[in-house]
RNA sequence: GGAGGCAUAGCUCAGUUGGUUAGAGUACUUGCUUGACAUGCAAGGGGUCACUGGUUCGAGUCCAGUUGUCUCCACCA
């Protein structure tokens, strides 16, 4: 027995039975030993604590779009699901909960014991994420889940460090590096963010030693003046160059320091002299390494300063700041203060501004790593889609420094070293060492961890089993494609590449497929401090993870920022439920027996039949070929209109004047073809709506156990009839017609009328006549030879004029001004056509089936234009 | 300073290698309890495709420039 739909489209009461079926039934968990080529995806794990926002629906959605649909086409299709430690913000997150509900530090428990809480938090909030994801249907392979710290991740993570780290490819050094003074921690490049505050240009005097003379020097930061150790001039900077070799002597602390000669200083910038901090200050660093100056740090990791600032020690660098100045200001030492916007670096965790300072950290030397990860997009190996993002990243690779990756966290992969307490040789090795092989001391670890994205960079090779030689590394590996959004190229994207290159000598992944963020209604980025943020559970407990895919995967291109509306989900909404009561309709007309999937033999069917094949084959190769091209939001309004317009609109309507004689062959027919178009839409349209596709699809006729391993549709050339496509269009066009005059009149539906019509294509319109009566209003429809009499309207279309007598309805100045008017625009299109026509230009270069289309067109432009002539004629 | 995106209907956006009279959703107007759906049906109004120039038989689409706007990277004290 079939069974029913529901009344109304309520995706809560099937969703989670679905999805528990499909997990039950393994569809998602694939066989690497199955010999049909793989086609697989890797999640970008999302943060172990985390909760799914709508920049994760986003960003899984098109995976499980591209995933679904590769399914269905019979790959073996692997999803690897996952999570991220993310090392800073988990730390962060249970510090923060250890101080609000026991006023605890993490110093306080002890580094154990405060791993223990970070770990019980994982367990307990670890699985949110994964259950959202599950909401909102994503096919990931749940057999196969990883998260970055558990054993196999880590192995990795190691197996990695060593190898780096015997290749000379990871250092320890002493580097000038962005310190979090409120994560207490050394950061990347990539982790600082930039933005523009105001604050103050600080002009002081530098006396120089001996003279009764001073040099102006300009800064931003003065509490930084305690790490001085030079101030700079350019060598050939004439109005400066007196003053190379001199002696300054640094205001308030008293200590000297030399003026040296450096081409990093700008002539005609400032006062061309710079001071030179090389423990705060990138460049400064750069300058005291080739001078050979010696490096005072002056703060402590928390920003408060230290001894070097003499009586300002243990101020916060903001306190000190505004002393020092007071303190120079009333010595006579502050020349001027000048407001000044400039770019400040913030963690991107805590929006910390961080501080530059020398520290001793570990490094990944990018440059031989990133030749052959630029190599490998140069060559096509690696591809962004859209392009543009390749230039994204090969600016970056291009320019990348090294990587520090140490953190001073606790929560992350501990850095394999190991230093001897007594001859302080320090060993890397890939499983724990206790004595030192060098001298048989104790050795205790490194303290560090490392960078979260240390990790992640491994995330395609890791979760496979690697190092170990495993059947889903041999068959998954490289994985096809990576989706992500355009704000982790940087962070993720680049290291996997470069990781991958280096560790597995393949490139990761083929095709780098890049989204946009989700803002809000207004276009501002969601954010937490905002408070704008849409909650995709929200949304799916109120219109249903189908709606929300939908609305998440149309109406925008690939790699473009999207807006997320009310209004939006609305439509989507509405496209579900409209998808949802023609499938009712279509099963109300089955019979039980009706258990046939496929179609008709060819000569049974009637013209729109054959008109909706084409349509719907049409529509199948523009589906395939967007979706090859990741035009997934073309794909799917391909769909939409395809469903909405074409098939509800017009072929059920078509369908019921048979369907109503419930028992004539003519009704199994239409039921048959419906079911079979039906089913079409149905598949091309699960990998978005995976959850009411499938709902509908048991409810049907169908071939497969379930929608998710059925097949999905390619074009079919036989199914393709253009000359009854051409036919049926007619027909369409004058029920449009009539409609359209019928309404422009005030003609109530109820009232109907007879139609006469006159037309060349009268075997097109003799099979017509039920659908004019059904669609157009009409009483009966009659073809005749002409019609004489001037007490119709008259509806011209290409092809056919209708006459409908409504003598006391019209007017007939107003009929003739109708008319006419349309004549206007037929003969604008004429002249129009003819001139085309008639340029040489044209005729010559343009291709020959834009010629023929746009000679086709003017013919018929002409027979309307008869037509219209005609009617006129006769009115007056 | 460098790179990139965007600019199309009131609003939000599509428009795929250049080729019908430029589309959708939404909003608006009008009419409909039409044997699936008012989360609906039918009809309609609404656009100088930012501006200027160029290439071409033909430009929303390609090129150059201009303006506005957003983003990323770098960063001069």
């Amino acid at each position: 027995m079939r069974k029913e739909l529901a009344k109304t489209y309520s995706p809560s009461e099937f969703e989670e039975r679905l999805y528990q079926n499909w997990c039950d039934k393994g569809y998602f968990t694939p066989d690497p030993k199955d010999p049909a080529p793989a086609f697989s995806v890797v999640i970008p794990p999302p943060n172990v604590t985390g909760q799914l926002h709508m920049g994760h629906a986003l960003d899984e959605t098109l995976q499980d779009i591209l995933v679904r649909r590769r399914r269905m086409e019979g790959y073996n299709t692997l999803w690897v699901p996952g999570t991220d430690h993310a090392g800073i913000a988990t730390q962060i997150k249970v510090e923060e909960q250890l101080r609000t509900e026991e006023g605890l530090t993490r110093y306080d428990l002890g580094r154990e014991k405060f791993l223990e809480r970070v770990w019980d938090w994982k367990h307990k909030y670890g699985n949110r994420i994964i259950s959202q994801l599950k909401k909102l249907g994503a096919s990931c392979d749940w057999t196969r889940e990883r998260f970055t710290m558990d054993e196999g991740c880590s192995r990795a993570v190691r197996e990695v460090f060593v190898n780096l780290y015997e290749k000379d490819l990871i250092y320890r050094g002493n580097r000038i590096i962005n310190w979090c003074p409120h994560c207490i921690t050394a950061l990347s490049d990539a982790e600082v963010e930039y933005s523009e505050q105001e604050g103050s240009f600080w002009h002081i005097k530098y006396p120089i030693k001996g003279e009764d003379a001073y040099v102006e020097i300009a800064t931003t930061r003065p509490e930084t003046m305690f790490g001085d150790t030079a101030v700079a001039v350019n060598p050939n900077d004439d109005t400066t160059k007196h003053l190379i070799g001199k002696t300054l002597i640094l205001p308030l602390v008293g200590r000297e320091i030399p003026v040296i000669a450096d081409d990093y200083v700008e002539i005609g910038f400032g006062t061309g002299c710079v001071k030179i901090t090389p423990a705060h200050d990138p460049n400064d660093f750069l300058v005291g390494q080739r001078h050979n100056l010696e490096q005072i740090k002056v703060m402590n990791d928390d920003a408060t300063m230290n001894r070097f600032a003499g009586k300002y020690e243990g101020m916060d660098r903001y306190e000190c700041r505004r002393a020092l100045v007071e303190d120079l200001k009333s010595e006579g030492y502050l020349l001027s203060v000048e407001p000044h916007a400039h770019n400040v670096g913030t963690c991107y965790r805590c929006k910390t501004t961080v501080e530059p300072m020398t520290s001793d950290q570990w490094f990944v030397r990018m440059q031989p790593l990133a030749e052959p990860a630029l190599k490998a997009v140069y060559d096509g190996k690696v591809r962004f889609e859209p392009e543009r993002f390749t230039k994204t990243y090969t600016n970056w690779m291009e320019n990348v420094h090294d990587w520090c990756i140490s953190r001073q966290l606790w929560w992350g992969h501990r850095i394999p070293a190991f230093y001897c307490d007594d001859c302080g040789e320090m060993t890397v090795s890939k499983t724990d060492i206790t004595v030192c092989p060098k001298c048989g001391g104790r050795v205790h670890q490194e303290s560090d961890v490392l960078d979260t994205w240390f990790s992640s960079a491994l995330w395609p090779f890791s979760t496979m089993g690697w190092p170990d030689k495993t059947e889903e590394l041999e068959k998954y590996y490289p994985t096809s494609v990576l989706v992500t959004g355009y704000d982790i190229i940087f962070f993720w994207v680049a290291r996997m590449i470069f990781s991958g290159l280096e560790h597995m000598g393949k490139e990761p992944f083929s095709t780098v497929f890049i989204h946009g963020l989700v803002r809000d209604a207004q276009g501002r980025k969601m954010s937490k401090s905002l408070g704008n943020g849409i909650d995709p559970l929200e949304i799916i407990e109120k219109y249903g993870a189908d709606a929300l895919r939908f609305a998440l995967a149309t109406g925008n291109a690939p790699g473009n920022d999207m807006r997320f509306s009310d209004e939006k989900i609305e439509a989507a909404r509405n496209f579900a439920n409209k998808l949802w009561n023609a499938s009712r309709f279509v099963l109300m007309n089955l019979d039980a027996e009706d258990e046939e999937t496929a179609l008709p033999a060819l000569d049974e069917l009637s013209v729109e039949d054959k008109w909706i094949l084409s349509r719907y084959n049409n529509m199948v190769k523009n589906v395939n070929v967007n979706m090859d091209k990741y035009e997934l939001g073309v794909a799917l309004s391909d769909l939409y209109d395809f469903t909405w317009d074409i098939f509800c609109d017009w072929y059920i309507e078509l369908a019921k004047s048979r369907l109503f004689e419930k028992e004539s062959k003519g009704a199994a027919v239409a039921r048959r073809v419906l079911v079979y178009v039906l089913t079409g839409i149905l598949k091309l349209l699960h990998p978005f709506m995976p959850f009411i596709t499938e709902e509908i699809y048991q409810s049907l006729p169908h071939a497969s156990e379930s929608i998710v391993i059925s097949s999905y549709p390619k074009f079919d050339e036989s199914l393709v009839f253009p000359a009854e496509e051409a036919s049926l269009d007619r027909v369409i066009a004058m029920i449009g017609a009539i409609r359209t005059r019928r309404a422009e009149m005030n003609v109530p539906p109820s009232r109907k009328a007879k139609v006469y019509l006159v037309t060349k294509y009268s075997d097109t319109f003799k099979g017509a006549e039920a659908f004019m009566i059904r669609l157009a209003s009409a009483s009966s429809v009659e073809i005749v030879d002409a019609y004489e009499k001037d007490d119709a309207v008259s509806i011209i279309t290409e092809g056919a004029t209708a006459f409908i007598p409504m003598a006391e309805m019209i007017d007939l100045d107003k009929e003739r001004a109708r008319l006419s008017g349309e004549l206007a625009k037929t003969e604008g299109e004429i002249k129009r056509l003819q001139g085309k026509l008639s340029n040489e230009g044209f005729l010559a270069k343009a291709p020959a089936a834009v010629v023929d289309a746009e000679r086709a067109k003017l013919e018929k432009y002409n027979a309307t234009r008869e037509a219209l002539l005609a009617a006129i004629a006769k009115l007056s």
